[in-house]
DNA sequence: TTGTAGGCGTTATCAG
DNA sequence: CTGATAACGCCTACAA
C-alpha cells in the first residue's frame, strides 16, 4: 500500500512548482524538435524567422508545434533578447477620467500590434511615478508617460535606456504627444464672441501643469483675437468640488463667459452656480475643456474644447511600438487637434435681458 | 582612419540590442559577487531569502548591490521559478466607466503588494477574451477575468492552469469576488414604496448578462415584499443610447418608478424622459444601478443602487495574491454590499398632483 | 539549409 | 553558512 516509487516528473503533491497545476509542463522547442526530427535550433528559426528554413521542415515543425499545443516561453526568450513584447504605461491618477481614454486608445493599439500593456499610477506623486517608471523599465520595452509628474530630467534619463514616449507635455529630446489647444479654444472663443460676450474668465489648473499654462496662453491669444478681455481666476484642484469652489470668484470678475482648464472644474462650476439661482447659459456661458466621459450628462450638456485623448494614446503607443520594431528614430512631437464641442452650457449673453 | 580593431562589448553602434542604449550592462549577481568576495549563489540567496546568509555577509553583499545599483533581472529569475509578481486583468469593454473602478482597486492593491498588473480587453468578445487570457497566462502569475464573457468551462479550465478569480459572475469551483444586490435593491425599493410607488419598471439588461438576472431576481423580491408590482422592460443594449430607445417602452407600463439594469441606461432614459416634457422625480422616479462615475452629474442627479466596483476591483486582486502567496486555498466567493445612494431622480409620486 | 555549442541572469540542489 | 554546478527555455553566431 505504499506509494510506487517511480513517478512522474510531476510528481511530488506538496510542492507543485513547476509543472503549473494541470501537472502537464509546457511543450519546449526541443519536444517539438523531437517529435519533428530536427534540431532545437531550427525549430526556434522556424517559429521567430519567416524564411531561414526550408518549406518542409517548416510546415512539419508548425505541425508538431501544433499538435503540442506548443507557447513560447517568454522569460526564456527575453532573457537572451531582451525584448517582452511589452509596452508599459503610467498615468498621473487612475481616478481621473482623462486618463480613460488614453489607457484605452493604448491598449488598444498595443494589441492590435501584438503588445502587452502594463499599467502603472504615480498617484499624482514625482517620486512614485519615478520609482514605477524604474521598475517597468527592467520588465517592459517601452514606457509611455501620461501627463508624467516628474522633472524633465528624470524623464530624458529613462529615454536614454529605453524608448519612451510623453503624452501632455512637451520635454525635449523626447518624443511627445501633445493636443494643440489653439484650433479648438480659437473655436470656443469665436463661438462665445459670436454671442455678444465681452469678458472671458478662464479657471486656471494646478500651478505646475504644463498643460494649464498652454491653455491659458491660447485662451489669452484668442480673446486677443477676438476682442475679448481675458481674466485668469486660480482654482484650488483641477476636481469638480475645486469648480464649485471657483464660483465665487468667477462670479466677482464679471465675465460672462468661462473656459475652464478641465470639464471637472466645469462641471463643477456649473452646479454651484444653478445651486445659487443663475441660469446656464443664460446668464453665463461654460466651457470645458477635454470632453470626458460624462460631459454630456449635464443639464444643460457641457460645451467643451475636445482634447482627443483616446488619439493620444494610441498615437503615443503607435509612436513607441514604430520606435521598438525600428522604423528609424525620427520622434519629434506629434500634435493632434483639439475641437469646439458645441452643446448646450453655452449660448448668447442674458437672451431674455 | 579605419576603425580601431579592438572595441568594448558594447560596440557595434548599429546593432545596439543587448547593452541597453546608454551603454553600461546593468549589474549582475556575478559581478556583486565579485565585488563583495563571496560566491554569486551567496549573493542570490542573501538578496532573495531573508536570515538564509551570516549577517555580516549579507550586509556585504547588499552594500555591493547598492553601490552597484543592482537590479534583479525579472525574466532571469522567473526562468527557473516561473513567478513573474504579475497578475493579469481582463475586462470586457475598457470603454465602459464600470470597469475603471475595477481597474483602478485592482491596480491599487497590485501595486500595494508589489505586483504589477497586466491589462487586457476582450472587447466583448467570447473568443478574443479567451485569446487575451491564454496568452496572458503565459506571462502573468494569475488572473482576474471582469465580467467574462466565455463559457464557464473555459474559465475553469483556465483556473487549473493558474489561480484565476472572476469579478461580477458566479462559477462554480473558481473563486468569485460579486455584489450582493439584494440589500441594495431593497432599500432603493422600500424608498420607493414609502413614497407611495405601486409599480415598478426593471429595464434589463444584455440577454445573457449573469447579474442582469440576477438584479431582476432581486427587484422581483424585494417588489413582492414591498407590495409592489414589477414588470420587465428589454433593452437592445446597456448604454445612454439604449436607454433613450427604450424609454416609450418603459411609459406603456404605467411605472411611476424606475430601476435600471446599469447607470448608463437611467441616464439616458431620464434624458429621453424629460426631453419628452416629463419631470423627474416628480412624475417619474429614475433609480439606476452602480453609481458609475458621473452619475451624479445629471440633473437631477442619479438616484442608484452603488455597486462597490473599486472594492471587487480590490478584493479579486486581494484573493489572488493570498492564492498566490500561499495562504492556502481556500477560495470560494466573496460577496460585497451593495447599497443605495439616494439622490435627486428619485421621490414622491405626483407630489403636486 | 541545418546542426553544434555557448550564453542570457537566477534559482535550486548538493556538497563541504 | 557558503561554494560549486546544473538547470530554466530560447537565441545566435559559427561550423558543417
Amino acid at each position: 500500500m505504499t506509494e510506487p516509487k517511480t513517478q512522474g516528473p510531476a510528481a511530488s503533491p506538496e510542492t507543485g512548482k513547476k509543472p503549473a497545476r494541470n501537472g502537464k509542463a509546457n511543450a519546449t522547442i526541443y519536444d517539438i524538435a523531437k517529435l519533428a526530427g530536427v534540431n532545437p535550433s531550427t525549430v526556434s528559426r522556424a517559429l521567430s524567422k519567416p524564411g531561414r528554413v526550408s518549406a518542409k521542415t517548416q510546415k512539419l515543425i508548425e505541425d508538431a508545434a501544433a499538435q503540442l499545443n506548443y507557447q513560447v516561453n517568454p522569460f526564456a526568450r527575453a532573457l537572451p533578447t531582451g525584448r517582452t513584447n511589452t509596452f508599459g504605461l503610467i498615468v498621473a491618477d487612475i481616478t481621473n477620467p482623462t486618463f480613460f481614454d488614453i489607457i484605452r486608445g493604448a491598449q488598444i493599439t498595443g494589441t492590435r500590434r501584438d503588445y502587452t500593456l502594463v499599467l502603472a499610477e504615480s498617484a499624482e506623486s514625482a517620486v512614485t511615478e519615478l520609482t514605477a517608471a524604474r521598475r517597468m523599465m527592467t520588465t517592459v520595452d517601452g514606457l509611455i508617460l501620461a501627463s508624467p509628474r516628474m522633472d524633465d530630467d528624470d524623464i530624458r534619463a529613462l529615454a536614454r535606456d529605453k524608448p519612451v514616449v510623453v503624452i501632455n507635455r512637451e520635454v525635449e529630446d523626447v518624443p511627445c504627444v501633445i493636443p494643440d489647444v489653439r484650433k479648438g479654444i480659437g473655436e470656443a472663443v469665436r463661438s462665445l464672441a459670436g454671442n455678444g460676450h465681452k469678458k472671458l474668465a478662464f479657471v486656471a489648473g494646478p500651478a505646475r501643469s504644463w498643460m494649464s499654462a498652454r491653455r491659458w496662453e491660447g485662451a489669452q491669444a484668442a480673446c486677443e483675437w477676438s476682442h475679448l478681455e481675458a481674466v485668469r481666476v486660480e482654482s484650488s484642484k483641477p476636481t469638480v468640488d475645486g469648480g464649485r469652489q471657483v464660483a465665487r470668484d468667477v462670479l466677482a470678475t464679471g465675465a460672462t463667459a468661462v473656459l475652464t482648464y478641465n470639464d471637472l472644474l466645469a462641471i463643477g462650476l456649473m452646479q454651484e452656480l444653478q445651486a445659487g439661482g443663475m441660469a446656464v447659459p443664460d446668464q453665463i456661458s461654460i466651457v470645458g475643456f477635454d470632453d470626458i466621459f460624462g460631459a454630456d450628462f449635464t443639464t444643460p450638456p457641457l460645451t467643451t474644447v475636445r482634447s482627443p485623448l483616446g488619439e493620444c494614446g494610441a498615437g503615443a503607443a503607435t509612436r513607441l511600438l514604430d520606435l521598438l520594431q525600428g522604423s528609424g528614430e525620427p520622434a519629434g512631437t506629434l500634435r493632434v487637434e483639439t475641437e469646439l464641442v458645441l452643446r448646450g452650457s453655452s449660448g448668447r449673453v442674458f437672451p431674455a435681458g
